[in-house]
DNA sequence: CTGAAAGCGCTTACAG
DNA sequence: CTGAAAGCGCTTACAG
């Protein structure tokens, strides 16, 4: 703390104009300065390091405002996710944030609920926030939304999900062979009845984890029965979610269960907790997730990992080059251990 | 994967003085009306009618970097919390972000990892972001930050912890005495050998919370001891700190303990589960944490509430009253059923 | 009732 | 080598 200097006098907000002033110098000189172009501009060694001495003597903190609306750049991303409070979103936030903050810049953040009304009201006010891009776990609805964002050529990473109509750059784990691999894995030990649970939302994603469970089932020759399936409503209460799973653990001769995700997985683990039902001796569990994150972190679930470090710092590194207006390319970054990431990006 | 028609022309953005030169007016009076000062201005109705008209039909979307500069209010407010990732803080910044839209405000976040530098760092970001006010849930190294807020005249809003020397409006529940009555409530159940678990950092409300168990214990004539306390150390990994848990509690005859807070009970509840330990069976546990919040949400143990929701709208509410320039009062808001809701603000 | 002008704090050509 | 001027897109007195 040795370092700290604590302010005695209350600061007016010191310009560039301020720093002029003192310096006996034009504010452009005083800008180009601070913005490291002394050398491009020709000032000498000297003058240079008198006005950054004023300025830092005077504590000068550049108005960011005036710089974003004089350059059109406000070095500030968009996060819209689901839901900000759930595991999964948070970390993503996390991560987000301080990949963004090794780059300079800051992020506004809103959880969207699913809800179509809210997702697009967002995305206006971000614009209108002059955001330089958005990172975005998309769900059905806000398609059209993200077409729009496309067409106005605003920069755009969808995470964790993705549209195929829609040529935007997208992270995920590759969730059909992730789910396959489950699948594979359950099967070879022996698990023939297996449930599926998973929500009712139309997400590209959910359809694939789906696929995969019955195609796996299919080819062991054990055909998936209706019954085996519980899907869940988006907007119930968590309660009530619990409340579903039990009574469709309960009511199926189940041995093992694949949770669709990770929400629903920690639903899923409620639920056989209440009903004491130990993992995986009664009862195989299978859930996506990331597994550095603690919540579903319990002995004996297999998990389809979803890397969340590595999909928000490729979603960055995504969005970056939009910046820097680069070509991307489709390109598959990385195999990991139970899903795979998967990056596709237009051309 | 080309479905998506690349449009021609690239849109340009639509500024108050296209609709202006549209509708034959001043800029001025498009300025007026859309902020809805035509009447103030004596601008006639039907004018009014017809610049609203076309503002809308050239989906004007106002530069607000471009308000802010001119105003000086970015309606923009700095959430700085210790860790996003934890569902307590995660939880926080969701319903403070559904709060701060519901009167225009948009929330920029970050973590500190209760990590100093840092913390001084991003504050100085978000100023230079020119954020209208600050929401902070403070580290122990803040206090000479949050000072310097003050003391600039910054609006700023302590959640969950606070400093006593420092004369910051914050919302917390009352910890001393929410931890006496988990304490009172395990003693009255017969349980003498309590544990307790913390974290080794200097904040008040952990203090507090430390305090109370001991008295609690000194009153019912079993004086705490030494090993009866685990201090675990902030940066280290979950996984180390659950294997000190599981030490901590395998060495010691304790029936019952405190998890200091929700994220050591987290790790705390993962450790029994290692450990085989059935809750309030084998060991009574409490912990502080906001009883909605999920992760923790574990039948049989005693929680000290921290109700997260009414935390954030206070603070909003708080930070509010600040942008109004209102002044506050000293005021006890609410009593809760275990922990209480106390909000201390300057006058 | 309405418009011209100034200015928020910067950056960026451009003139000397 | 350095400074004067224009302008980013708004809002706010102020003049008519």
């Amino acid at each position: 703390m040795a370092f700290y200097k604590p302010l005695t006098r209350v600061t007016m907000k010191v310009t560039i104009r301020d720093i002029a002033r003192k310096a006996g110098v034009a504010p452009s000189t005083v800008s180009a300065v601070l913005n490291g172009k002394a050398k491009e501009s020709r000032i000498s060694e000297q003058l240079a390091d008198r006005i950054r001495l004023i300025a830092s003597d005077m504590d000068y903190q550049p108005n960011y405002t005036a710089v974003s609306l004089r350059t059109g750049k406000t070095r500030v991303l968009g996060l819209i996710v689901e839901d900000i409070s759930n595991v999964f979103f948070a970390t993503l936030a996390k991560i987000i944030e301080e990949e963004a903050d090794r780059v300079g810049y800051k992020v506004l953040y809103c959880s969207t609920e699913n809800n179509e009304a809210k997702a697009r009201e967002r995305i206006r006010i971000f614009n209108q926030r002059q955001v330089d891009g958005f990172l975005i776990t998309p769900t059905a609805g806000m398609r059209p939304f993200i077409s729009d964002l496309l067409k106005q050529q605003k920069p755009v990473v969808l995470m964790d999900r993705y549209f195929p109509e829609l040529d935007a750059p997208h992270v995920l784990v590759d969730n059909y062979n992730g789910a396959r691999l489950a699948m594979d894995h359950l099967l070879e030990k022996g698990y023939r009845n297996i449930g599926f649970v998973t929500i009712s939302l139309d997400q590209v994603q959910m359809h694939q984890r789906r696929q995969a469970w019955e195609r796996s089932l299919a080819e062991f020759g054990v055909p998936a029965a209706p019954h085996q399936v519980l899907e869940l409503c988006y907007h119930s209460r968590p309660q009530d979610s619990i409340e579903q799973i039990k009574a469709f653990i309960s009511s199926t001769q189940l041995d093992a269960v694949f949770f669709a995700t990770n929400y629903i997985g920690v639903y899923g683990l409620q639920a056989l907790k209440q009903l004491e039902i130990s993992i995986p001796q009664q009862l195989a569990v299978v859930c996506f997730d990331d597994h550095d994150i603690f919540g579903l972190f319990s002995p004996g679930i297999t998990i389809v990992e979803q890397p969340v470090q590595q999909i928000a710092h490729t979603a960055m590194q995504l969005l970056m080059r939009q910046f820097e207006g680069s070509p991307m390319m489709i390109k598959e970054l990385q195999v990991l251990k139970s899903g795979r990431l998967i990056v596709r990006a237009s051309t």
